[in-house]
RNA sequence: GGCGGCGUAGCCAAGUGGCCCAAGGCGACGGUUUGCAAAACCGUUAUUCGUGGGUUCGAAUCCCACCGCCGCCUCCA
C-alpha cells in the first residue's frame, strides 16, 4: 500500500508520487513574527512536521522549505491595513528587524521544544525583495499585473483560474464583499503585489515603482519556487491561508511560470477554544510558553511540550481540535503512560539475558507495525497510528512482568518504539533524563530520604514512611516502590 | 447570501455499506499486586453512532428532510 493525502485541489485522497523519483519538495507557510507561537501555530506545523518525518521513514529526500514572514503582512482589510510587525514594532519601540528577531527565535524555540524537525530552509520575506520584484516585474510584463500609483495589483480577471483552489468565483466574491474596496483597484478582487510606502513607514525598499514594500502573497511564491523549483510536490498551510492567500500564490506563481505551481496541497484545521477558532486577532490564544509554564487562566497545571504534541496527533490533521484543559490532561496521561513503558524497556534491557525473539512475539509487533503504516498511508490517520503505540505498551508492559525477557524481544520492541514512535510521531524522545542527571543535588537529597523511608519500612515505622513520601509528593517528587529499589521521578 | 466541513460513550477520538452489539486514549468503578500507595496488569463502562424518514438482504457509513455547531468569503497556522 502506498501513501494517501487528501488534495485540496482535486477534494479528494490521491496516491503519493513526486514529481522526480525519491525526492520531495514541500513547502509549509510559516508564521508571521509579530508575537509569540500559540496552539494553532502547533498544531499546523506538527502535523507537517509528522508529514515530512513520515516521507523521510518512507526513504524520500525530503526537502522541507518554511518561511519566516518578518514583512508584508497587513494587519487588516484588503490591502489597506498596516504591517503587523511594524505594528508592534511601535507597541515595544524597537526597530522591526529586532521585533522579528525576537520572535522568530521565539518560534524556534518553541518548535525544538514540540519536536518539531527544523526545515531544511528558513527563508526570510526580507531576505528575498529582489526575487519578489523580479516576480512583480514579469506579472507586468506578461500583462497579468497593473501599476497605480506606485502600488501593482495581480489582476485576478486576466487569471481565468483564479478561485480553482478555494471553490470560488470571482463574480461571487464581488457579490458577498464585505470589504471596503479600494480606489486604486480595477476589481475589488484584485490583490496587491507591491505596496507604495508612505514616507513614515520604517519597513520600505527602492523598487521601479518607487519606495514600497511586498504584499503578503508574493514571499510564498517566490521562495517556493527559489527553492524547490517551479513546481512543487506539496504546498502546506492552514485552512484559513487557503483563501485568498494560497489562491494568490497559485495566480503569481502559474502566471509567471505558466506551470503547476503545487501537485499536492494540504490543509490542517484549526484549533478553537470554546468551539471558536483560536487566532491572534481574537485575542482567544493561549501561548505555547503558557501551556508549558502553566500560567494561564484556563489551564490546571504545566503541561509537556511532548503532550502538546501528542495532543495534536490524537486527532486527524484534518479535523479542528477544540481545546480545554480536559484534552490537554488526558493528552499528558497518555503521553506518561507511553514514556514510561519505553523507559522500563531501556532499563530492562541494559541487563536482559540474551536469547530470540519468539516467533508469536514477532508476527505481533509486524502486525503492529503494519496497522501503523496503513493508518499513515490513509492520508496521516495519526489517531490509528497512535492507537498502535498504545497496542505496542500494552503488549509490553506485559512482558515486562516477566523480568527474564530476552534482550533480542527487548531490543525490537525498543527499535518500534523509536522509529515509530519516535523517527515518526516524535513522542519517544531517545534518550529520557533520568531524574539524576539534570540536578545532582537534587538527586542525592532524595536518595538520602529515600534511604531513611526503605530504613523505616524496615522497622515497619509507616507512619514515619508515609510522611516523607507525602511530603515529597508535595514538592512534585513521586516514589514508587519497586521489587528491590524504590525510584523518584518528578510529576 | 456563496463555498467547505462537523455532530460517535462522562471527555477526546478512529471507523464512511457486511470483519462494528463501533479501535485507541483519558476519566470512573471493581479486581490482582503493595504495609498502604504509585506504576503496571485483568475486567466493567455506546445493542448504538444529532433527530425523523427512505434506499438496501444488510447503514454509524448511501439518499432526503429537519435540528445544532464550526471554518472561509478581511489579517490569522
Amino acid at each position: 500500500m502506498t501513501l494517501e493525502l487528501y488534495n485540496s485541489l482535486t477534494r479528494r485522497k490521491e496516491e503519493f508520487q513526486p514529481l522526480h523519483k525519491g525526492k520531495v519538495g514541500m513547502y509549509v507557510c510559516g508564521p508571521t513574527v509579530y508575537g509569540h507561537a500559540h496552539l494553532g501555530h502547533a498544531k499546523s506545523y506538527i502535523s507537517f512536521d509528522m508529514l515530512a518525518r513520515y516521507l523521510r521513514y518512507l526513504g524520500y529526500n525530503v526537502t522541507y522549505v518554511q518561511n519566516i514572514t518578518d514583512v508584508g503582512h497587513l494587519t487588516d482589510n484588503a490591502d489597506e491595513g498596516e504591517d503587523k510587525i511594524a505594528k508592534q514594532a511601535e507597541i515595544e519601540k524597537k526597530h522591526p528587524m529586532a521585533i522579528a528577531e525576537y520572535y522568530t527565535k521565539s518560534y524556534f524555540d518553541d518548535m525544538d521544544r514540540l519536536n518539531c524537525l527544523r526545515p531544511d530552509i528558513s527563508p526570510r520575506a526580507s531576505g528575498h525583495i529582489i526575487e519578489q520584484i523580479e516576480l512583480v516585474k514579469k506579472l507586468l510584463e506578461k500583462g497579468y499585473a497593473y501599476e497605480v500609483n506606485g502600488s501593482v495589483y495581480f489582476e485576478v480577471a486576466k487569471f481565468a483560474e483564479y478561485g480553482k483552489l478555494s471553490g470560488r468565483n470571482v463574480d461571487d466574491m464581488l457579490a458577498g464583499a464585505r470589504v471596503e474596496v479600494s480606489q486604486e483597484k480595477k476589481n475589488p478582487a484584485d490583490f496587491a503585489l507591491w505596496k507604495k510606502a508612505e514616507a513614515n513607514h520604517i519597513m520600505q525598499w527602492p523598487s521601479p515603482w518607487g519606495m514600497g514594500y511586498p504584499g503578503w502573497h508574493l514571499e510564498c511564491s517566490v521562495m517556493a519556487n527559489k527553492y524547490l523549483g517551479e513546481t512543487i510536490d506539496i504546498h502546506g498551510g492552514g485552512l484559513d491561508n487557503k483563501f485568498p492567500h494560497h489562491e494568490c500564490e497559485i495566480a503569481q506563481a502559474e502566471a509567471a511560470n505558466e506551470k503547476q505551481f503545487v501537485r499536492f496541497w494540504l490543509h490542517n484545521n484549526m484549533v478553537t477554544v470554546d468551539s471558536q477558532k483560536m487566532s491572534k486577532s481574537l485575542g482567544n490564544f493561549i501561548t505555547l510558553k503558557q501551556v508549558f509554564s502553566g500560567a494561564h487562566e484556563r489551564l490546571t497545571r504545566a503541561y509537556e511540550p511532548l503532550a502538546v504534541r501528542q495532543l495534536v496527533l490524537n486527532s486527524h490533521y484534518r479535523s479542528p481540535l477544540d481545546f480545554s484543559d480536559a484534552v490537554l490532561f488526558a493528552a499528558q496521561s497518555g503521553y506518561e503512560k507511553i514514556s514510561q513503558c519505553v523507559q522500563a524497556v531501556r532499563k530492562q534491557l541494559a541487563d536482559a539475558t540474551e536469547g530470540e525473539i519468539g516467533k508469536e512475539l514477532a508476527e505481533e509487533l509486524e502486525s503492529i507495525k503494519t496497522k501503523f503504516e496503513e493508518a499513515m498511508n490513509d492520508d496521516l490517520n495519526t489517531s490509528v497510528a497512535l492507537a498502535s503505540m498504545f497496542e505496542l505498551v500494552r503488549l509490553t508492559n506485559n512482558l515486562l512482568e516477566n523480568t527474564d525477557t530476552n534482550s533480542a524481544t527487548l531490543t525490537a520492541i525498543d527499535n518500534m518504539f523509536t522509529k515509530l514512535g519516535g523517527d515518526v510521531l516524535g513522542i519517544v524522545k531517545d534518550e529520557y533524563q533520568s531524574a539524576g542527571t539534570d540536578d545532582n543535588l537534587l538527586d542525592g537529597l532524595v536518595k538520602m530520604l529515600i534511604e531513611q523511608r526503605t530504613i523505616a519500612r524496615q522497622v515497619k515505622e509507616f507512619a514515619a514512611a508515609d510522611a516523607i513520601r507525602d511530603q515529597l509528593d508535595e514538592l512534585g517528587i513521586t516514589l514508587e516502590d519497586g521489587k528491590d529499589d524504590t525510584a523518584w521521578r518528578r510529576k
